[in-house]
DNA sequence: ACCTGAACACCGTTCAAGT
DNA sequence: ACCTGAACACCGTTCAAGT
């Protein structure tokens, strides 16, 4: 009775797909869209691809790694001709589309954008964005150094944004945050926050597109009028 | 002989303290100053009170406001004075020197700041450090509104730089990741990447503190300078 | 009201043993 | 070389039951 089983269930999964590192993380890109980054842990994967965990670290050394990998899958969606191509585009436009692109696509996956904080990207989509970035900013005229050092700024800013401000399923205790916030700010003292209390509407309103765009705007002016210490020069 | 051990153990633990919110983030605090913040768990916790983890909620509603408790906590320490006092002194100066202390208070604990950018704090001396920077900000001159949104890119610049490259028995992973960023920046195709192959040199390097205050600086320069989107005024 | 024990439903990583 | 089972050492949170 039982004996008859096995092959029956040989026949209903018959080619148990070799592991490989590519699919091991086409794999988990399809755990986090369908069910969020934090559902993307070795054993849940190994589930998936009808192993035990330990098989996995052949191809992947830790969970930290596997998450930078899905990171540099995702950012193949980065939309690096945004804001229009060609050379006669205005650069601070284009720039400013490319690196929204990036932000919405974190957006997305804020814990993806999370973990781009703790262990920096360097996968191949990776390396293109920044490429792109650079050579945007560079139209800008200003000093080169300027232009490296920038760069660092601009990307961290799109990834903290999108790391503290992602939506996607946020367990609701980030809405908590926010309200507690908002209503801290606002219950605050006029004798001991005088300045909290002057700045109160616009200390935490605006949309967020409007803040973000001011943002680079901010970043883009400074880095082009800020000259570097003369140390370091 | 069993029987005689109860009394001699209740005399060497006499007085077990009562569960205080207080005692249980005081001591939230101890654990993460001599092992970090990553053994700051509930269980742990519950251990260190000689208690079971489901004491704890009725104090404490989940480790996330936990940890935003204690970061609260350490919040205490940074150097609102910083820079010299009066209003003689550079403000400028004055504030690079305030968010100079913050970022040295997270660098010490990374794991703190990464729970910043994602749960924004809302505790008591938080407020006061708003309060500071703001009112620093605000002897820039620069219109209200654009102090107003741009304390929140200063103060997550700060944050972000102590979550990225904060020190701390930092697992030796992110040293790793590091070097595979600096390798594969190096390693880069002139053909395909030229610009970061142009910009090479400092795209990477530079002491960190020369970088953190030119970013402050480009930050500064870039609010004061920048107005708010005519839609948002 | 506060505290507890026990359970539920998970984790990452290692390692000896197999093929 | 690759894969596996089993173990080690943990997690957060809930809930019925006690005081």
């Amino acid at each position: 009775m039982t004996a008859q089983r096995e092959p029956i269930s040989r026949r209903e999964r018959p080619a148990k797909p070799a592991l490989t590192r590519r699919g091991i993380i086409d794999t988990a890109v399809r755990i986090m869209r369908s069910e969020g980054l934090e559902k993307v842990t070795m054993r849940r994967l190994a589930q998936e691809l009808d192993t035990g965990p330990s098989s996995l670290y052949v191809y992947v050394a830790n969970t930290a790694e596997l998450h930078a990998a899905v990171l540099d899958a995702l950012l193949g969606e980065v939309d690096l001709a945004a804001g229009g191509a060609g050379a006669v585009a205005d650069w601070r436009h284009q720039l400013i589309a490319v690196l929204t692109s990036y932000t919405r696509v974190l957006f997305e996956h804020p814990q993806l954008a999370r973990s781009a904080l703790v262990a920096r990207p360097s996968g191949e989509n990776y390396l293109i964005l920044v490429e792109r970035v650079l050579s945007l900013l560079s139209r800008s005229g200003a000093p080169q150094e300027q232009v490296a050092w920038g760069i660092d700024l601009l990307l961290q800013y799109a990834t903290a944004t999108a790391a503290e401000h992602g939506t996607q399923k946020s367990s609701p205790g980030l809405q908590d945050d926010w309200k507690a916030l908002t209503r801290a700010a606002h219950a605050v003292d006029e004798a001991t926050h005088p300045m909290i209390k002057a700045h109160m509407p616009a200390l935490l309103a605006g949309p967020a597109e409007h803040r973000l765009s001011w943002g680079f705007n901010v970043l883009i002016n400074g880095i082009i009028h800020t000259p570097l210490p003369y140390a370091a020069r």
